[in-house]
DNA sequence: GCACTTGTTGCAAGACCTCGCAATACCACC
DNA sequence: GGTGGTATTGCGAGGTCTTGCAACAAGTGC
């Protein structure tokens, strides 16, 4: 299981130690991927990833950034999810467990709490023993400005 | 918003008049995916879809199997979501309104029923005005046995 | 400082899905 | 049954992401 950094420090800064403490290496590639990520929070998308790794360094090929984005999300430094369109989307430094919720009609996005999910949560490990992994979770719909212009939904 | 055909009868065969009611066509290349559809109930995924009807029809080409299951899914006959790998999953006639739920260990897919939903529905209408859209929404996790099976999750 | 081990990289191929465009063929109407 | 409008198809190109493989280079020990 991942051992995150001390909470409070950079965690950027601990992490060429973090690799090699597990016998993995700290290379330029990761470098860049870094610094994106760094001045970067927020969500982002694989493509825009790439995208920027290669305004700092052009010769950034995809498969690299993705593989290294897994080995981030091995260290606990990033997670992933997948959007309404599936694509996906990386989310640096967790600090709070959520989801997010995808307006499927102007597609905007906000974070879900995990309070707000904790119903969902406690039913599903109790009903099913089923461990949810929030920071994963996609919940589309309709946000409150896109319900009030439309027609409502029939169903 | 979709009229969907009487409860009771065979959808699949009304369909040729839903869509010409409508003013679109009854093709060959729709039969296929029908025929496909109506043989195969449960969730499957856009590439499978795609295969077994290249197994009726070789000649099937993948555009038009997506353009169509657009078109079913505005029909309401079908809907689809993306699996916790971000891969589309489309669901045969969804009789009852529900999500899923994916276990990210060992893979299989069970389905999130209304109920079970409903304290986060509610909590997002009310604290949000925020819609959820329950079949689209795919829940990622660990089922019981795996969660047994593994070392409990850290956070 | 140098050689070695092996984690990483870059490339190329491929899977899945989308989109624009020209040709086709459904089907409403006569 | 023939005709015409237009929904639909098939193709090709492109975008996103994954995987296998050979070559490279980070970090270790001498």
């Amino acid at each position: 299981m991942p051992s995150l950094p001390v909470a409070g420090t950079n965690p950027w800064a601990a992490l060429p130690e973090l690799l090699r403490a597990r016998g993995m290496r700290w290379t330029p590639q990761r470098r860049t991927l870094i610094d994106v990520l760094a001045g970067a929070d927020g969500h982002l998308t694989g493509a825009e990833l790439v995208e920027r790794c290669r305004d700092i360094d052009s010769t950034t090929t995809p498969s690299t950034v993705y593989r290294t984005l897994d080995v981030l999300e091995e260290l606990g430094l990033i997670r992933h999810g997948h959007g309404a369109d599936g694509r996906e989307e990386f989310h640096v430094l967790p600090t709070t467990n959520h989801g997010h919720l995808h307006c499927a009609t102007c597609g905007r996005a906000w974070e879900l709490e995990a309070r707000e999910a904790v119903g969902l949560v406690r039913a599903l490990r109790r009903g099913r023993g089923f461990e949810v992994d929030l920071s994963h979770v996609t919940i589309v719909g309709r946000c409150a400005n896109c319900a009030r212009t439309a027609a409502p939904a029939g169903a």
